[in-house]
DNA sequence: TAGAAATAGTTCAATTTTGTACTATTGTTG
DNA sequence: CAACAATAGTACAAAATTGAACTATTTCTA
């Protein structure tokens, strides 16, 4: 699979958007495929909700692999999900990718802002350069950095049309 | 389709992504389907390589919804296609949305960050505030955001490594 | 208190996509 | 100049996903 959307703990198989979504979910609080669901439509706004026939075979699939299980039956038949150690181990391999999903934002970004078009190019160089200083910063500087940016956020915004 | 990236002009059809690449791209210069194959292969780094059992049906598809045609066939049945005026008026419309797709964009690297979060996405995700208010800059102001963002650059190259 | 709505999960035909085998043609190289 | 590589497209079985019909259970409301 070539999807944009791919995150990959190195050693072992790689994981789409969605089972990494419901390794996180989980990993905060049990819920059931219903509340999953739901979760992902309201933090979306909608925009995304993968379907039923997707999630609840891919529930019972993670559970297949031991990354999930059952820590309890509810009402209604209901199936709340816990991750599993294993579950826990993988996703915390892959959080640790995170500088390549991180990439992969900024390429759907760059391609996004190449396809709609950021006119005014001199500004958009600018912009660059401030992404690439503000990737240089060390660690320990990064705070001054953030600070720094959202000075000219702030300034930006104040001589933008108003909300 | 509940996808992520879905792009619509209001009235008609949904696109997905691929589509409106190909648009884009043909918009810029007409090409054949290897060619664009090769360029979304090339610009993501291989990060993003649709199926050619995907793109080749997909020309064939926009050909026949009357969005493309072949301006003509070079070697080796070489296809150079090309965006038509209905085409062209599509893409303008879908273009003029692009609010909307810097919405699902954001609304993506909310996602990624809650998932991952570090604070490598909080600057990342700074950045890309700065560049969608600068984006609303209107043009007599541009000079005043111009400087605003030199600015800023420099304090960051202050605080940034040594050249 | 019965009917409606929400919660909760299952099923699967239809559709979409993949990915690779395949064919064809031209350009390059030993 | 033949073999190889790159260019260029086609076909399609297998895999994946959709989305809506379906079943079941509990809660809410008129």
């Amino acid at each position: 699979m070539n999807n944009l959307w791919i995150f990959s703990p190195k050693k072992g198989k790689e994981r789409d958007l969605i089972t990494l979504y419901i390794f996180h979910s989980l990993d905060r609080e049990p819920k059931s495929g219903y509340d999953l669901l739901k979760e992902m439509s309201d933090k979306t706004g909608g925009a995304w909700v993968p379907s039923k026939g997707t999630v609840y075979p891919l529930l019972k699939s993670l559970e297949k692999e031991g990354l999930i299980r059952v820590a309890e039956v509810g009402k209604r038949s209901k199936n709340i999900f816990g991750l599993t150690e294993s579950g826990e181990k993988t996703l915390k391999i892959i959080r640790s990718q995170r500088l390549e999903s991180r990439e992969r934002l900024c390429l759907f970004k760059n391609l996004l802002m190449e396809i709609f078009g950021a006119e005014m190019f001199s500004l958009q160089g600018l912009l660059m350069e401030i992404q690439f200083a503000a990737e240089e910063i060390p660690a320990e500087k990064r705070l001054m950095a953030m600070a720094i940016l959202e000075e000219s956020l702030e300034k930006l915004k104040a001589i933008g049309p108003a909300d």
